[in-house]
DNA sequence: CTTGAAAAGAACTGCCT
DNA sequence: AGGCAGTTCTTTTCAAG
């Protein structure tokens, strides 16, 4: 873990804010130069703080009007059935995201569908029939909001 | 909600896989020229089917080694309480993501802290404290994988 | 929808403090 | 580490077919 000094969070916290402006826009809102304000974002990115610009869609717009978070308990969990599970999860393209996690559940998976009968489709032929899957709970999101994170009031 | 042709699709898969490319890359990658990439492009982003773009940072890098998702059932449901509720919520910093569910939970929350003890800080001082918090349980992140989505293969 | 061109801005490089 | 000046590239916009 590499050490961030308070213009480093500066810059973190302004990306993160709008992640289409460039280096000179960035220093003139922190007092540093085009070039040394690139530098720095330069230095971020090749150290691996800042892993890269994820588009987002906003999928209603796109025909997905149904998202819901899936905790799956695997029936068997050896280290061959998580990989199995993996790898079969991943091929399922409605799928967005999938996160193993430790406690009630073993994986949550964020699915998106057309609408709810096509997310039955999905949960009966996609998700029941994963490698291993035993129990599955399901939340259907209404609304969602995303916020920067710790960055500068960091605790 | 907008219609989308073939060209669109394969656009918002080349910029789901790397954001930060411009007109001129997407148009040679799907056979367009640039400025007819470009309008395409804006007309994405006006119509709201592309939110924006979002930096990735990693979290562990920033020193917040520790990811739970928290799942939240509210203790009293009234519209006043939900609304309390999100706004309490909104204040912590180590939030990352709200999201208002349908299911066994009310709230699904990401929750980022440097440690266990830090998280076990932020879990009884912030999220136990909550306005209408009632049954708490909680995942540990232990990998992620985020995927484009069903863009091309939309069924 | 295309091409071409011009203007604006961003990225990147040396060199200097 | 930061700033300045300059080059190169891309983006953006316009005109015209």
């Amino acid at each position: 873990m590499m050490d961030l000094d308070d213009i480093d969070l500066t810059i973190l916290r302004l990306l993160s804010e709008d992640g289409t402006q460039g280096a000179g826009a960035v220093g003139r809102a922190c007092g540093l130069s085009q070039p040394a304000a690139w530098r720095r974002i330069k230095r971020l990115r090749d150290s691996g703080a800042i892993l890269g610009l994820r588009l987002c869609l906003d999928a209603e717009q796109l025909g997905f009007g149904v998202t819901v978070f899936l905790g799956v308990k695997l029936a068997t969990k050896g280290r061959v059935s998580l990989e199995d599970f993996e790898r079969a999860v991943s091929a399922i393209p409605e799928v967005q995201t999938v996160e193993h996690v430790l406690g009630l559940y073993d994986y949550r998976l964020r699915v998106v569908a057309r609408d709810l009968p096509d997310f039955e489709r999905v949960l009966r032929r996609r998700i029941m029939t994963l490698p291993g899957a035993g129990e599955v709970e399901a939340n259907v999101l209404l609304s969602e909001e995303r916020r920067p994170g710790p960055l500068g009031s960091a605790g």
